[in-house]
DNA sequence: AATATTTGACCCAG
DNA sequence: CTGGGTCAAATATT
């Protein structure tokens, strides 16, 4: 029965997030088009009511979302993430912990999860028009079952110098060969992944801008990687150009931001980071074709909002993918898991974020 | 030489 | 036992 609940909860969420991403689809068209302020309001108080939905959903769960505040300096306290760790009264569990086996398996499965829905046309492939301003390195590739392309494996560049444990895993649609799937586990606790955000003090913490700066730099950088990749994929066409080539390089833009999520309760000697990168980065804007959107991400500033700043992520299962990537207007929607309080909302009627979340198991 | 990718082997949860 | 995820040796790049 817990699971049934999760999983319903799973689907109500991924409907609720539905709904919101339409709304916000259509919020954009309003602006572009001549829109009435009232029209504005009866899309934002929209918007609202399905965050406000959201929240309820998680609160509902007694879960972890204990107070934000404690963990903020917790470099092991971790805030159970909203998995079911303890949801497990098993013994062994305990038993376990003890032992410093390996449990990075442990600290893995624990790591947030959310995946993004990325459409890659020719032409943006080539212009390199994306990178989540992150450095991956992949570390393995395999084929799934009843899916048509590979899914490649990436990790941070980082994850050894900084011990930074984030990973993706890029999915070629099968239906839609020019959408791909990216699966984002963990929160980047490395500093320069992202060589956007220069040292100076985040000065632009304040707003909505933060969105260009990102850009740039990696562009380049990244179109080169294309371009070899591409390459590549001519002379090798072993497998059909398929993945490789995209799936190489890639990383998209909408993924937001950092969760924060310390996964790290074990050993890391540097679990100290955790708290600063929370939202360090911030993808690229990625001025998708269709992506009016880009400047949402409103809620992405901690500060913004009193809350330590507490996000934690995941998707649950796949349904949600399925239901997410329906609508095509290359949306994506990171899935985040606001922990801050719901006063938070009612306060602010305005505040948004484009993301949502939930968890799962 | 240092760093990144490819790939089959290995691990483990279901 | 099977499939998904990761490791790591062999290669390929830079």
């Amino acid at each position: 029965m817990e699971h049934r609940w999760k999983r319903e909860q799973g689907t109500l969420i991924s409907e609720l997030i539905q709904g919101m991403e339409l709304a916000k689809q259509l919020r954009v068209h309003l602006d572009t088009a001549s829109s009435t302020e009232s029209m504005d309001l009866l899309v934002q108080k929209i918007l609202s009511s399905y965050e406000k939905a959201l929240l309820i959903l998680q609160f509902s769960r007694p879960m972890s979302m204990g107070q934000p505040q404690q963990n903020v300096g917790a470099t092991s306290g971790v805030p159970e993430s909203p998995l079911s760790i303890n949801g497990s009264p098993r013994s062994d569990d305990l038993d376990k912990d003890n032992q410093d086996i390996r449990d990075v398996s442990k600290k893995r499965k624990m790591l947030p999860r959310w995946t993004d829905h990325v459409r890659v046309t020719s032409e943006s492939l080539l212009e390199g028009t994306h990178d989540d301003g992150y450095s991956w390195r992949k570390y393995g590739q395999k084929d799934i079952l009843g899916a048509k392309y590979p899914r490649s494996y990436y990790r941070c560049t980082y994850r050894h110098t900084q011990d930074c444990w984030a990973t993706k895993q890029v999915q070629r649609s099968d239906e839609d060969p020019t959408i791909f799937e990216i699966t984002y586990r963990g929160t980047h606790t490395c500093v320069h992944g992202n060589q956007p955000v220069p040292p100076p003090a985040s000065p632009e913490k304040q707003e909505y801008k933060l969105t260009n700066l990102n850009t740039n730099n990696n562009q380049q950088l990244q179109s080169q990687d294309i371009l070899s990749n591409l390459r590549k994929g001519l002379r090798v066409n072993t497998e059909g150009l398929d993945n490789k080539e995209m799936a190489t390089s890639f990383s998209f833009p909408s993924t937001s931001f950092g969760w924060l999520k310390t996964e790290n309760n074990s050993f890391s000697p540097s679990g100290v980071l955790d708290n600063n990168n929370i939202l360090n980065s911030f993808p690229s804007p990625f001025t998708s074709p269709a992506t009016p959107e880009v400047n949402y991400f409103s809620a992405s500033q901690p500060q913004m909002n009193s809350f330590g700043g507490m996000l934690s992520t995941q998707n649950s299962e796949p349904d949600l993918k399925e239901l997410i990537s329906a609508n095509t207007s290359a949306t994506n929607s990171p899935i985040i898991d606001l922990d801050f309080s719901l006063d938070q909302v009612e306060l602010d009627p305005n505040f948004q974020f484009d993301t949502q979340g939930f968890f799962s198991s």
